[in-house]
RNA sequence: GGCGCUAUCGUCUAGGGGUUAGGACGGAAGAUUCUCAAUCUUCAAACCCGGGUUCGAUUCCCGGUAGCGCUACCA
């Protein structure tokens, strides 16, 4: 172990599609590491499996990983001196070094059919015992096997496991040991020449001089056979440190089934990158003290340590990434969140991307208005959908209506408050203001007796069609000031609204 | 099946041979408000089971159980 060297980490994932959430906690604590020890981020692109890897998928690897505010010091999009980073430009040298341990015997040739290993291991299994490969073309003399190799007889390479149980380090799991009876002699390079991911990470770990391997637990179970490699290969064996398996609720592992589990959902759901990160690092990690729950990507740098890390599994949990995003929604500039929450409005047709007059300061209401309510982003046209839609017929029939509109004062409020509001001379030019708004109810409940939400609710009901919401002093304005806007939706203002409603209502 | 890893409130976790087992999310109640949201206060909620070691185990050891992973010429 190279424990004095510099720390060298690397973040080495498929390009077989978006990065996962599980994927990107590893990419985090691999870069939080290496950055609180002025270590090397290294980011390699394992894309040895051809059928599944696509270039495109690396672009937006890249794409997710920056949008999270990682970055890296070596890698295919900026060099380094430990390239290729591409696996794909790496085979001769896996082939070199395949050669090598041969030559040197701690590999060897093997002459076994795909089906004669199948058959083998159906045995075992039948037979209760171990599938594990025989050894069968250990036995074959090598100069043999070079001369069945030469003439042209199918062979694929293997690594001897050495005759000792393999034990290693590990940071998050402490000592771990493994029996040698239980590892099979793995094969490094494919009769077709391709190598085997066990070999090729080994490999490029080694060359890349990695100090330290954070990865998935997922590859526990495959390290004793990459320790065996590193020792054949006469290099040092790095610190491993596993990480957990991120769970969904019903503690399978996350996928898609559980809905969003890639950083590119995350973002399309308007959840801010710094409440991903700060949630993706509580996943498995803690401070001293466990108190602690809000960190900037730059306190996690001072204050993450990997010996902190815990080795069971996590459940991902939505509701406390929401309850960080509100957090981080607050704290951040409101120049910021609009600029970010724009673009919802923007999708979904409500807002254009062209500048209209005065929506920059009309927009900053309807966001102080609605931001305080949402989990994230995306949620906001929903939560405006009180300012830019307007359904009287609807407002009148819904059933959560019923009940106040029911009640006994209610048409008199309604009536009083309808007529007060078309006879307004402001309120037909559509500018009324949150003053003479509030002078209008206060006339309807002097003339009407009703008060609290006798008064207030039927005339939400009007306004907003829905009895409970926002308080007219912010929204009367917004409304106002939105109907005199050139909107893609119109926004109805509190005249036109009333008018509908007196419609809808017959009266 | 074999091997490995894991096990504290519903969830994320702190802690650790003697503690009122701490915090956070979520939940419940209350305050505030016309209502919702926000905010504040309060409350409920956990050491998987069985053995051993020990004066004393939730903590250490062993076994069981459960969950997950690996067991490929997949990555």
């Amino acid at each position: 172990m190279n424990s004095s060297a510099p720390v060298r980490v690397r973040f080495a994932p498929s390009p077989t599609g978006h990065l996962h959430v599980g994927n990107a906690r590893t990419a985090l604590f691999n870069w939080l590491f290496a950055r609180q020890s002025s270590g090397t981020m290294v980011l390699r692109i394992e894309d040895t499996d051809v059928d599944r890897s696509e270039a495109r998928f690396e672009d937006q690897l890249i794409d997710d990983l920056k949008w999270l505010g990682l970055d890296w010091d070596e890698g295919p999009d900026v060099g380094g001196s430990f390239g290729p980073y591409r696996q794909s430009d790496r085979l001769p040298i896996y082939r070199e070094h395949a050669e090598r341990l041969l030559s040197e015997h701690k590999a060897y040739l093997c002459f076994c059919t795909e089906a004669e290993l199948q058959q083998e291991r159906e045995r075992a299994t039948a037979e209760r015992r171990q599938p594990i490969y025989s050894g069968k073309c250990r036995a074959v003399d090598p100069a043999e096997a070079q001369q069945r190799r030469d003439s042209g007889e199918a062979c694929a390479f293997r690594l001897r496991i050495p005759e000792h149980p393999i034990r290693f380090h590990d940071i998050v799991h402490g000592p771990v040991e493994f029996s040698n009876e239980v590892v099979s002699d793995p094969i490094i390079l494919r009769s077709s020449g391709m190598p085997v991911y066990n070999y090729v990470v080994v490999i490029d770990d080694a060359l890349m001089k990695i100090t330290h391997v954070i990865r998935g637990d997922d590859h526990l179970s495959n390290t004793p056979k990459q320790v065996a490699l590193y020792e054949a290969l006469g290099w040092p064996v790095p610190e491993f440190a596993h990480l957990s398996t991120i769970l969904g609720a019903d503690r399978e592992r996350l996928s898609k089934r559980h809905g969003a589990t890639s950083i590119a959902n995350f973002r399309d759901m308007g959840v801010l990158p710094e409440a991903l990160v700060n949630y993706l690092a509580l996943l498995g990690w803690a401070p001293p003290g466990g108190t602690r729950e809000i960190f900037s990507i730059q306190e996690l740098v001072k204050e993450f340590s990997l010996e902190r890390v815990t080795p069971s599994p996590a459940v991902f949990d939505m509701e406390k990434l929401y309850w960080l995003n509100r957090h981080y929604i607050k704290q951040s500039s409101t120049q910021r969140i609009e600029h970010l929450a724009l673009n919802f409005f923007r999708a979904l047709g409500l807002l254009s991307s062209a500048h209209t007059q005065g929506l920059e300061a009309w927009f900053s209401k309807v966001m102080a208005l609605v931001l305080p309510s949402v989990d994230r982003l995306e949620q906001l046209p929903e939560k405006a959908a009180v300012i830019f839609n307007h359904d009287a017929k609807a407002a009148l029939t819904a059933s959560d209506n019923a009940e106040v509109l029911g009640l006994p004062n209610t048409d008199a409020v309604l009536t009083r408050f309808t007529v007060k509001i078309l006879e307004d001379e402001s309120a037909r030019e559509g500018k009324l203001t949150a003053e003479c708004f509030k002078k209008i109810v206060n006339e309807v409940k002097a003339e009407t007796g009703a008060k609290g939400k006798e008064l207030f609710h039927p005339i939400r009901i009007v306004i907003t069609g829905s009895h409970s919401g926002p308080e007219f002093d912010k929204l009367i304005p917004i409304l106002e000031e939105g109907s005199h806007l050139a909107l893609p939706r119109h926004v109805l203002s509190v005249h036109q609204r009333v008018e509908a409603f007196a419609k809808a209502r017959g009266k």
